[in-house]
DNA sequence: TAGGCCATCTGGTCCT
DNA sequence: AGGACCAGATGGCCTA
């Protein structure tokens, strides 16, 4: 775009701002009364006016170019150089149309995109329409939980609940861990000791954990549904607390630094090509050795009641969650019901 | 009231 | 030339 245009612009926006703020603000708040209506039809009434608006202008153009034409001024002294382009009432439409169809492009762009993030909201661990995860968390929570369902299938072993839940929740909010925590309708303090004891041994692995009842979990004084529902996929986002847990984990590197809410360190699914995952089971860089799994649940003496004990006792930010702040959990799509099936049976082939 | 999140507008750049 | 994409700016809404 070349100087004229910012210039024009510069111009317009002083000449018509009024008008292009009430149009954003207009447009914002149809936006707004669509999301609480669930319906695209304010949109679509949207882009018709823009469209309406359009052929009026492009009328008013070809009008304007006959008086272009007429107003040929004769009595200012010619300039040198390159003729810089008059300013005209039609050229000034013209980039108001031009403006119009990009603004129109863009917002379309972005609600396409609004929509690709909504479907990844629907296949990530903690989805809720009441309370939707922002959008940074949830490409945070889709990155983690894409590296760890990777190593999973890469190592082919069932890893330490927590520390799965770590990796999970690696980087994410507290709010937001919280959220999660409320879709899975679990209380952390579920892994206290006390607690833990009535759990089953056997439960008390991923595996089996994912084999279980949905509500073998759940504390005595926790509510009941409707606050949500527990499916395989839940357990993935129990956060008992997520930062720099003296845990030796199953996703050991994937806790390093996890008090930085920007860390973005090498968190990659090993290797994905073309959209097809390839694993290799013997580490062939020093990065898939640093990134590996380290331990297994049982062999660290990190599984049971004492590993989550520690885990707790050690926390000094506690993940406590009021259960009458949680969100409901509204349900999975098909498609994560079929990707949750998958994964119980990964978890029980382990 | 500050901060987080969001939608939109805008101009620049790259590509077809 | 026009469209896609991107990042910065802006203002509204909500919550702690």
């Amino acid at each position: 775009m070349t100087k004229s245009y910012t210039e024009e612009s510069m111009m317009l926006e002083s000449q018509n701002n009024t008008n292009w703020t009430d149009e954003c603000h207009s447009s914002q708040d149809e936006h707004d009364t669509e999301k609480k209506n669930g319906a695209h039809e304010t949109m679509h009434k949207d882009i018709e006016d823009d469209e309406d608006a359009l052929n009026r202008l492009e009328d008013d153009e070809e009008e304007e170019e006959e008086e272009e034409e007429e107003d040929g001024d004769d009595t200012k002294p010619k300039r040198r150089g390159p003729k810089k382009k008059k300013m005209t009432k039609a050229r000034l439409q013209r980039f108001k149309l031009r403006r119009m169809k990009a603004n129109a492009r863009e917002r379309n762009r972005m609600h396409g995109l609004n929509d690709a993030l909504e479907s990844l909201r629907k296949v990530v661990p903690c989805y809720s329409k009441t309370q939707k995860l922002s959008k940074i968390e949830t490409l945070r929570l889709a990155k983690n939980y894409i590296w760890a369902l990777s190593e999973i299938l890469r190592s082919g072993k069932s890893p330490d609940l927590m520390s799965f839940v770590q990796a999970l929740c690696k980087g994410l909010s507290q709010p937001t861990t919280n959220l999660v925590a409320g879709c899975l309708q679990l209380n952390p303090r579920t892994f206290l000791p006390e607690q833990s004891q009535e759990i089953p041994p056997h439960m008390q692995t991923a595996s089996a954990s994912f084999s279980a009842h949905p509500y073998s979990y759940q504390t005595p004084g926790l509510p009941s549904p409707p606050y949500g529902t527990m499916d395989s996929s839940h357990i993935f986002h129990v956060k008992p607390h997520a930062y720099g847990s003296a845990l030796e984990p199953f996703f050991e590197t994937a806790l390093t630094d996890c008090t930085s809410p920007s860390f973005d360190g090498p968190l990659s699914p090993p290797l994905s090509v073309n959209g097809n995952f390839s694993f290799k089971h013997e580490p062939s860089s020093e990065f898939e050795k640093n990134y590996a799994f380290t331990m297994h649940y049982q062999a660290a003496g990190l599984a049971g009641p004492q590993t989550h004990a520690s885990l707790y006792a050690s926390s000094t930010q506690r993940c406590d969650i009021p259960m009458e702040n949680i969100m409901s959990y509204d349900g999975h799509s098909h498609h994560e019901r079929v990707m949750n099936a998958q994964l119980n049976a990964i978890f029980h082939d382990s």
